[in-house]
DNA sequence: TCCCGGGATGAAAACCATATCATGAAAGCC
DNA sequence: GGCTTTCATGATATGGTTTTCATCCCGGGA
């Protein structure tokens, strides 16, 4: 509760004693100066007299000053502050993303105000409408092409740049090299197993990472003389169960034995050894296996997954670093960065499988 | 690249053609209309005849306008931005403090601005001394009784709730009731193993989660009628490797079979069973462990890990929840949440460990 | 016919910090 | 000693929106 100030001296309306947020104004009165020379003080202490400077800080003090955002911005037309738009914010993926991102903006003297489609309607801008015209600039990652929010950032002209994107409208974009994580990690395979044993366990069928990593499966596979069995190629979601699924149709008709098997990403892998092992069925002595992502997690199962690292935490970083870019310099042409995720082979691919019986040739 | 508007006719100077960011005054140029009119079209549509208010939308749309968000605020004095700071951002545990957290923001209509103190030295203000005038309310969690961010804001007199801290200068808080935790956590390994063969593998002797939760172990050893020898208690830090070093300590003693160990976050858990794992000791078998946190990991790893689940995601979304209430009712007491965690057991506590020898008696 | 009420709109104040220009004083120069 | 510089500071325009108050016009009641 706050004091009630003495109610005395009713004739003095120009500033009441004891206001919710002191005015620069308020603090000009209290250390005798003008409003001018507060402001100097705190923007360009060496342009005011040391005595000066030190009556006023004096007076910040005491009222607790906070120079209004909303003023400063009105005049600066910057708020030093970021959105970043993210499809979810869970999981350690977009953790990784966000904490990249974080560090960049605070090396460069930004702030993040994050916002995730959580709930929202796919094609709405994330809430983000009322407080468009309060960043500097947008971060926006998409799953699917939907840039709703992107057509609106780009008609109120504010800065952008877009995360992992098929189709950047024109606008700054980091993307990350899904074809080249994948076809390395499919050449590793095929230096374990034969080609006509691989499988691809993939993520949604229309998510576009998913199917750039199937795609350069096929090629790589392709490009070592293979014919591909559609049933090779699988697309289910990025989860656990469907891994699991996965592995037990695999096992059903005695496949899964001999196999080498690149997952659409960790979580998959993950959902497959499990139903492996239930069959007593463990990698690599059984089955090889790689992963995408490259979670935590792999390190510390056992055994160990063997996975694509995709530098997430890079991506947020390079991101925000664009987007400050271009900030300061609008009439840059866009600027694509793209990122190349290595593999990073460990336990689950230490060695060739045992195969069931000798290949037919 | 913006279409160079002709440039005859130079002596116009009001309103130049194609301004970076049209103003309310050019919608209101452009529909015909006083600036008040666009103003009401946007925040109360029912005051102002269907037929003015069509045309002014369709002068928004035309040019692209986006209400100044710094006008506004110097205006109505909110932001609808919460300030969201934390020790780290890094991690399953923030990551689902972010999730709970952003949720509530979404649904009460506010944003989240996150600020970490990573690399920031301890006492700083995260950086967020320049945001400080911006939002409308700052949510901050604290792993040491720190609390210079929480003094700045308490004299700007910005609303302020503390999460999970020990001194909550008169501010709202929200806690993590770890006593309740760490005791249901220790009577459950209690069932199964004698006191004297129980263990606590701590965090940061610092760090107040981990003192409560010693402090519960000792206290439902003590209430079990068992003096605890002061090496059954240590402390190190909130990791794997931490984990790895008191099991080989642990094993090296021969003390690890037939223990019954309270690991101080699952992190210290991991490293422990993997430790143990390379000597061939396993929980349940040889040993039980619980955790605490129970990140997701827990129910992935083999065997999977029991531990004492906090709801992380529950206490972003209160915090969020109290602070905006808060900020509408500025004169309420200082509220105070409890949160309990409840312990999940899974396998690792699934049966009592086999016994080294007879209890000596 | 006159007046009143109310709906629709406009004019202008207020919000607060920055930046430009102006002013005053002191210091340096020939 | 009168001049120009330089330094410290003050006065003021500016930015864009919300909001209050005033105005205008129209229709209905007396």
């Amino acid at each position: 509760m706050q004091p009630v100030e003495h109610q005395h001296d009713p004739h003095k309306p120009p500033h009441p004693p004891q206001r919710v947020h002191p005015s620069i104004q308020d603090v000009a009165d209290e250390a005798g100066v003008s409003i001018a020379t507060v402001s100097r003080v705190l923007n360009s202490p060496n342009l005011v007299a040391p005595a000066t400077a030190s009556r006023v800080r004096q007076a910040v003090e005491k009222l607790g000053y906070v120079p209004n955002a909303f003023a400063q911005g009105l005049i600066t037309r910057a708020s030093k502050v970021l959105a970043l738009a993210l499809p979810d914010i869970h999981g350690e993926f977009y953790s990784e993303l966000l904490r990249g991102a974080d560090g960049a903006a605070k090396a460069l003297g930004y702030h993040l105000l994050v916002a995730s489609a959580q709930g929202t309607p796919a094609d709405a801008d994330m809430g983000l409408g009322p407080v468009l015209g309060l960043v500097d600039g947008i971060a926006l990652m998409v799953t699917e092409p939907n840039d709703a929010l992107l057509k609106r950032a780009a008609s109120a002209r504010i800065p952008a740049v877009v995360l992992d994107a098929p189709d950047p409208h024109h606008a700054d974009s980091i993307t990350v090299d899904n074809h080249a994580g994948a076809t390395q990690a499919t050449e590793h395979l095929l230096s374990l197993v034969s080609p006509r044993d691989a499988y691809f366990a993939g993520g949604p069928p229309e998510n576009y990472d998913s199917k750039t990593r199937a795609q350069a499966f096929l090629e790589t596979l392709k490009a070592h003389g293979n014919h591909v069995p559609a049933d090779h190629v699988a697309s289910g979601s990025f989860s656990f169960e469907w891994g699991e699924r996965f592995a037990r149709g695999l096992i059903k008709d005695g496949r899964l034995r001999g196999a080498g098997i690149l997952a659409g990403n960790d979580e998959i892998a993950y959902g497959i050894i499990h139903a492996a092992e239930a069959e007593g069925l463990i990698p690599p002595r059984d089955f090889v296996i790689v992963g995408f992502d490259d979670t935590r997690l792999a390190s510390l199962i056992r055994p160990t997954l063997s996975s694509v690292r995709v530098p997430m935490s890079d991506a947020g970083a390079k991101a925000v670093g664009l987007l400050v870019n271009r900030i300061k310099n609008p009439n840059l042409p866009p600027q694509r960065v793209s990122l190349t995720p290595t593999l990073v082979p460990r336990q689950t691919t230490a060695s060739a499988p045992a195969r069931p019986r000798p290949p037919a040739r």
